[in-house]
DNA sequence: GGCAGGACTGGACGGGCGTTCAAGAGAAAT
DNA sequence: ATTTCTCTTGAACGCCCGTCCAGTCCTGCC
């Protein structure tokens, strides 16, 4: 029992974050307050309080929890050319972790959330210009024939049809038509 | 004072739904209350229980209303060619009365709703069917060439561009990218 | 052992919520 | 004038919420 004490001792953070966005993901926002989240997390709802300075604090703790998790999207892998960076990188927005409806409906939650709260906004602009400068790196690093702002404007469209695969997937896209997305985006970037 | 009093009472329950829709997308779903509704609509809260049987009642007519108003996107212009009828239902989408953020960000609320409650999801699934289908029909009348098969093909990779459209132009897309978008769209739909 | 301090609990408080309901206002029918 | 009906109000109920805080447990340090 003592050890159990100590490992769970510096997870209690986590597991409340953890908490945060299973429920976030599976009942929305109206399903989220700090005593549902307390009992998710299966801790007391005072803990919450003690971790998190109020509501807006832990929200916005596990809104930066996930940011993390999407800045290797766009990592690259060593040992591949650029070009199959790109399209490595491409690829992955359709891979079966992210296409689960958890995690689209979580990402969907997250970008509703920005429209109601001017601190989840700055949040997620941030991560969104992340992600296309990280984008148009991998395109400038595969077309070394284009220019900045060409790569910037292929990203930028890359980035529309991706953001609308994610979102018309959570609303019942069929796998073809997925692929035939993907496909759209290889084409966008290399044509 | 008379007619007044015989004008809004008509108008009660319009007046109640639009005040749904705005806070909704002012606010989104955590803002919405029956009491927060009615102090918008300037109405008492009972009156709100009156008309509606409860909560999910409410925005379920709320949802019902904005549906309407989305079938007119795909309608025909009888002066107009096929191929022109198409051309301008892909432009339609960029128009200045959808690409507000006050619509846009509805919109937004109206899918992350979907995922939370099983009706509303009902709702919104039948919603977008109904416009896939439509968007299908105005490919085929303009393209005899293709069959129904490619028809649909076609407008399921195009509803996920106009998806992926609306939400970055939420999440603050330049105009030079929205308009490469609707382009694309067009080359999707002719080429 | 004693003690300081961080982690954690659960009760208490005031407030907003959804829902219900008795009461009233006004128009239409008798 | 009285009745009947629909529309409308605001008070009342119990519930869950966010926040605060006194108290407890555990661990590391002297």
């Amino acid at each position: 029992m003592a050890d159990t004490t100590t490992k769970e001792r510096a997870d209690r953070q986590e597991l409340i974050l953890d908490a945060v966005l299973r429920v976030l993901g599976e009942q929305g926002i109206s399903g989220v307050s700090i005593r549902s989240v307390a009992r998710e997390a299966g801790v007391s709802h005072g803990l919450v309080g003690y971790h998190y300075d109020d509501k807006v604090g832990l929200i916005t703790a596990a809104l930066r929890r996930i940011e993390e998790q999407d800045v290797g999207l766009v990592s690259a892998d060593p040992d591949l050319t650029p070009e199959q960076r790109l399209r490595a990188a491409l690829r992955r927005i359709a891979a079966k972790e992210f296409l689960t409806t958890d995690y689209l409906s979580l990402r969907l939650q997250l970008w509703s959330l920005a429209q109601a709260d001017e601190e989840f906004e700055r949040i997620n602009t941030e991560a969104q210009r992340r992600y296309r400068r990280g984008l148009a790196d991998l395109i400038r690093a595969a077309r070394p024939d284009l220019t900045r702002a060409e790569c910037n404007r292929k990203a930028a469209t890359i980035n529309v049809v991706q953001n609308g695969l994610w979102l018309t997937a959570l609303l019942g896209l069929d796998r073809a038509s997925i692929k035939r997305s993907v496909e759209l985006c290889e084409e966008l970037a290399f044509a």
